[in-house]
DNA sequence: CTTGATAAGTTCCGTAATGCAACTCATATC
DNA sequence: GATATGAGTTGCATTACGGAACTTATCAAG
């Protein structure tokens, strides 16, 4: 019974990192993405312990952002793979990834790998956040509101963040 | 001194996730973007324990994510506020939370609070991956590569990834 | 200028999670 | 049959977390 992180009945980010928030699990998730597949290689890759990483497995598998099966040609094998929830988190891997990119570049280190487009063979775009109409917006350009106001009342609620700082 | 969760040389998601991967240190920076600034207030709002609290806040400071500043008016008060590198995970947060509203409301829920673009009132559009010039792409549409090939080589060096599964 | 309240931490300690190594168990290979 | 492989378990030492009480500095009131 893993302890729960936070009180996660309200806030969606909260619930979100009830599951990925627990250690190793976002970097088991980013290498399912790259295509790592079995127990023994998530372990290497990622240096956890066994049990840790059977414990992280299990949960990833039962929050339904995993699914496990058995290889039907090695049944000693179990193949990890994400499902459409589990690929759904792509934007949260990628925008990660490009902050790291961002902010904890070490000067002059290159990245050894890089994930393109495969049409184009291009770099990604930078992810961004746009408004329903498509505007990049900073966080300077949203407030939050209570969901059940009309647009009109809606902007009065929340005074607009200042800049100061 | 802080563990370190994993070896976080290679990889810049691994990187990432050593300081946002701390238990409460994503929700703490998902409070300073809706405008929590003080010790108390983060500690009511997330329900941490105190001692934690003050590791966490450290740790961000200490990462350059927040900013640590007394307050002028009453120097008994402690201010915590993004900074650029902070502000800059806007896209993590807005995909976290994004993901958390498609796949982990329970039936029928509607949430408490919305973030919406303060010019048209409106809700945010989804954050996206999307290639340099504009297509929004799933993970099938991207490949890994070595980062020093040309568009030429990285083409052949992964083989496309089938969606088997 | 003493008293009381407030804000931001610290300290202490019991409980829970993690890391490590060795072990099991089922299946495949020689 | 003997050995190897893959996916976990088990047991135990170390580390981190949760909770409550405590400290220190500052402010506001009388």
């Amino acid at each position: 019974m893993p302890k729960r992180v936070s009180a996660p009945d309200y806030c969606l980010i909260a619930r979100a990192m009830d599951v990925l928030g627990e250690q190793w699990s976002m970097l088991i998730v980013r290498d399912t993405f790259f295509g790592v597949r079995h127990f023994d290689d998530f372990q290497k890759s990622l240096g956890i312990a066994r049990n840790v990483l059977a414990t992280r497995l299990a949960r990833l598998v039962d929050e339904g952002i995993l699914s496990r099966r058995v290889s039907e040609q090695d049944r000693r094998k179990v193949e990890y793979r994400l499902t459409q929830k589990g690929r759904d988190l792509f934007p949260v891997i990628i925008s990660l990834s490009q902050w790291g990119a961002r902010h904890l570049r070490r000067e002059g280190e290159l990245p050894a790998f890089a994930l393109v487009d495969r049409e184009a063979g291009q770099p990604l775009g930078p992810v961004e956040v746009r408004s329903s109409d498509g505007r990049v917006l900073t966080p300077f350009d949203t407030q939050i509101v209570p969901a059940s106001g009309t647009t009109e009342e809606i902007r009065a609620v929340i005074p607009p963040l200042r800049k100061a700082g």
